[in-house]
RNA sequence: GUCCCGUUCGUCUAGUCAGGUCUAGGACACAGGGUUUUCAUCCCUGCAACAGGGGUUCGAAUCCCCUACGGGACGCCA
């Protein structure tokens, strides 16, 4: 059997859609599973939207994405050049076999594909004049999610504009003859082209590649497919967002294929064993971002921890948050690991900690501080840790255990509350003890009083 | 309008190709309860689907047909 090549042909743009990214991923995953070739193209045949900044939006993306491609952009290869504004010659020479075919003529200076058929006039209500069109032979295809089908063409086709460029159809199909594309894994949305692509391999004497629909990814709510402008389409929404590309390689995995068992939170390289063309939905998917959160979350979870610390501590930084302080960082990141739900979440989660201007949860504060016996709880946990022999944890916990005892209480958790809420703004956090024995006592203390006296002036 | 593709809980999906083991399984979300100093985790419980109709069959989520609905394509965009 020969070698799989496939290839990601995205058209620069400027974002990288998700769409396009599960697509590369789809591709990518099927080239590593079968020891294939991933071939990186970029179909530039639209002048107007073809920028240096639209093609480093792509690389960056896919680099970020761990999609690592064999040819294409960067690392060159045999089929080369990757830019289809760079191919002309070969696209020339492909069309001069059309043209002794007699397959092109001429029509208002544009080059169009001739279908062989029946010739007939007829109003098509779609485009609002009357064309010409032609009883053209079904194409029959096998699709490896949704079996064969079959689509009759009707119309004849531009393969090269006016200006000169040529279109998408012609030069998609002559790459993919080209660069022997063996396997095209692309969206639903041409699956009607597809008809099409076949007239040209036939005319071009060329095998037809296996082909591969994915289910369309439509948008959460609304109908239509996932649109092209708006919030939450693009993967730089989410990389700004620190979400960890593996959990979005997970979820967008399972937007449109499933393992079959129950498997669900899988790494790059379990999906790698995993995937397989049969798992591939043939029904379209929406997107849901709390199902991407919960699996972000869940990958966050499973990070080793020098790599939760290397990550925690950009973000940190990116913040603002003055993370110098090593040790001090790692410790307090210690603390939150496996506590909170998201990068994203943590410099609100963290800053108290590195600051004393931190954010005030009013939510809390409300519902702590009003009650009758939050200023006496906050002086006597305030007189308690001033006595605290040694600021460690064992120190807290014993200076919190006298104080239990000296109001009869067996556990000193009525104090917890408002104490977290004094020194950090929050209501919840890290466990307690630890967070105070972090925090020393110079802040502690501080911090204690200050909530006291603006508990006082209410 | 024409053609192509699809349709199982709110969402992602298992089960469909090889009809019975499906009183339809899992996950997210949501609701309730438990554990927890807080928060998170964790545990338990609940909610909730075979689009509709007709056929084939002893038996249909599964096979066939029709309808409805959804998506896509029909461009000198890709």
């Amino acid at each position: 059997m020969t070698q799989v090549r496939v290839r990601f042909a995205p058209s620069p743009t400027g974002r990288f859609h998700l769409g396009s990214a599960r697509t590369a991923l789809f591709n990518w995953l099927f080239a590593r599973k079968t020891g294939g070739v991933f071939v990186l193209r970029i179909e530039d045949t639209d002048p107007r939207r073809n920028t240096p900044e639209a093609l480093r939006v792509l690389l960056n993306g896919l680099r970020w994405l761990g999609l690592n491609w064999d040819e294409g952009p960067e690392t060159g290869g045999a089929c080369g050049p990757y830019f289809q504004s760079r191919r002309q010659a070969v696209y020339g020479r492909y069309l001069r076999k059309l043209h002794d075919s007699g397959r092109t003529y001429r029509k208002d200076g544009a080059v169009y594909f001739r279908l062989e058929g029946e010739r007939y006039l007829e109003y098509d209500p779609y485009l609002k004049a009357e064309v010409e069109k032609v009883r053209a032979a079904p194409q029959v295809f096998v699709d490896a999610v949704r079996g064969q089908v079959r689509r009759a063409e009707e119309k004849d086709f531009v393969l090269v504009r006016s200006s000169g460029e040529p279109v998408f159809h012609l030069v998609n199909v002559v790459d993919d003859i080209a660069m022997g594309i063996t396997h095209v894994i692309r969206g639903e949305d041409h699956l009607s082209n597809t008809a099409k692509h076949c007239e040209l391999f036939k005319a071009l004497g060329a095998p037809l590649p296996q082909f591969v629909h994915l289910p369309m990814i439509l948008n959460n709510k609304g109908p239509g497919k996932m649109s092209k402008r708006g919030d939450g389409v693009h993967l730089e929404d989410y990389s700004r967002r620190h979400f960890l590309p593996s959990a979005l390689v997970n979820f967008l995995a399972l937007l449109g294929w499933n393992p079959k068992d129950d498997s669900e939170i899988m790494s790059p390289d379990r999906l790698l064993e995993k995937f397989d063309l049969d798992g591939i939905q043939k029904g379209n998917a929406r997107f849901d971002e709390k199902k991407l959160a919960h699996v972000n979350t869940e990958h966050l979870r499973r990070l080793p921890r020098e790599e939760f610390m290397q990550r925690s501590l950009s973000v940190l930084q990116g913040a603002g948050l003055d993370v110098s302080d090593l040790t001090y960082s790692r410790a307090v990141l210690d603390l939150c690991r496996d506590k909170v739900r998201s990068l994203d979440d943590l410099p609100a989660y963290v800053t108290y900690f590195f600051s004393d201007s931190y954010p005030v949860d009013e939510k809390a504060r409300r519902r702590l501080m009003k009650r009758e016996d939050s200023l006496p709880k906050l002086q006597q946990a305030l007189a308690c840790l001033q006595s605290v022999g040694e600021w460690t944890e064992a120190g807290l916990e014993e200076g919190f255990a006298n104080l239990a005892r000296s109001h009869r209480q067996k556990k000193p958790f009525a104090w917890f509350p408002v104490t977290r809420f004094a020194v950090s703004g929050r209501a919840g956090g890290p466990d307690l003890l630890p967070m105070l024995a972090l925090l020393g006592p110079h802040r502690t203390l501080t911090r204690l009083r200050r909530a006291g006296r603006a508990q006082r002036k209410e």
